[in-house]
DNA sequence: AACACGGTTGACCATCTAGTCAAGATTGTT
DNA sequence: AACAATCTTGACTAGATGGTCAACCGTGTT
């Protein structure tokens, strides 16, 4: 009965959530084709064929793994939109990007993987959904162009600098801890280094002063 | 006898340049785990056999590719040495990355990879060379704060900066691709992107001009 | 011609892994 | 209590993969 359905709907939420956390894990730490579904299994503590039951397949656990962090990374896009001012506008969405790195590693790393294998299983994402937001953004950048409120550059170049700065923290985050003494970055940390970008694109951009 | 051994030298020579070459463009494709040996022969146009005859293991051969790949990278830091003033070491620097990542984008994805999934094969690179190259680069960074020539800064932000929006056109190049209308960035393309890093971070860097 | 030595290779093996399945456990409804 | 729908799980299979090996090839030396 459908009533019934509804009545356990709840077990089957709560295992999805584990088996797509897990997922998001193990697919960052070991590749798409390095994970392998006991591991998987193992980090959501529930035995493998459980999982075929809720995924049908590996490919299409990993589609939903992707898919929900891509979601995430568009959500930071309101950041880029709530404001007029460049400084503003920059400065959050920045700031925004640094959170995520820092609180959804996994996910990135395992957008990371999949788009230098070539996208082989979200190439229409690429082509669809994050085409038209970055064209979205770029027509913001060329505004502030033309009002004279940044520098002249190509908008693309500085997007992809933002992306690349912020979200090297969370895909190299490994490296950064071995160069800093193998410790995590301190909250303190975070905030210089977001603090840092931030400023240096900031000032990159801003219009010479006249002199 | 010896001799032989020199006459033969050659073969040896060149297929393990073959099997590199082959090995670094599949772990940068599918990981190291995702590569198979047999992608590799293929790709290099030998039997998978004689792959372990030049190679013990897998594993071999992977640190092989990814300690192939440290040395290109080491040798950037050259620019970064020749100039007192940082301007021109910046620029140096940043462009050579940047045709580092336009000439070797396999190795580039290789060492991501790696340092995405903790550098387990590699770590100990991480703490002895790149830590000990890295504190050298920190002590050029925080000599030109000192004299006054850049803005107080925390080099390692800056390092982290720079590696990250330069190895962004490797790593991320599909997306790049991608979003330029499946068409690879063109020669006055990949100029702009370099000049436009190099702008941003050193109008970025620059003491603010006396109001 | 016989030999030695590095290089080549197809066939083979032990192991691992995605996916299946059928029997059984749970749970809400009547 | 009887039921039906959902969820659980150990055991199994077919195929892929890293690595081995023994026979073989090519070439310069004697």
């Amino acid at each position: 009965m459908l009533i019934l359905k509804a009545a356990k709907a709840h077990i089957r939420a709560e295992n999805e959530r584990l088996i797509l956390e897990a997922g998001e894990r193990i697919f960052a730490q070991h590749g798409f084709r390095g994970a392998t579904m006991q591991m998987i299994a193992d980090q959501a503590g529930l035995p493998k064929a459980n999982l075929h039951y809720y995924f049908d397949s590996k490919e299409k656990l990993y589609r939903c793994v992707v898919e929900k962090i891509f979601e995430i990374w568009l959500q930071a896009a309101s950041s880029f939109e709530n404001s007029d001012e460049p400084k503003e506008a920059l400065k959050l969405y920045i700031y925004e990007k640094m959170q995520i790195s820092r609180r959804h590693p996994y996910g990135s790393k395992v957008w990371a993987n999949e788009v230098m294998q070539g996208a082989p299983i979200i190439q229409d994402f690429l082509e669809t959904q994050l085409r038209s937001w970055t064209d979205g953004r770029i027509e913001s950048i060329q505004a502030w162009i033309a009002a004279g409120k940044i520098r002249p550059v190509e908008p693309r170049w500085v997007m992809y600098m933002i992306w690349a700065t912020t979200q090297h923290y969370a895909d190299f985050g490994h490296q950064i801890e071995t160069l800093n003494a193998d410790a995590p970055l301190s909250e303190a940390q975070w905030e210089a280094a977001s603090e840092t970008v931030f400023e240096v694109i900031w000032n990159g951009l801003e219009p010479k002063q006249s002199l």
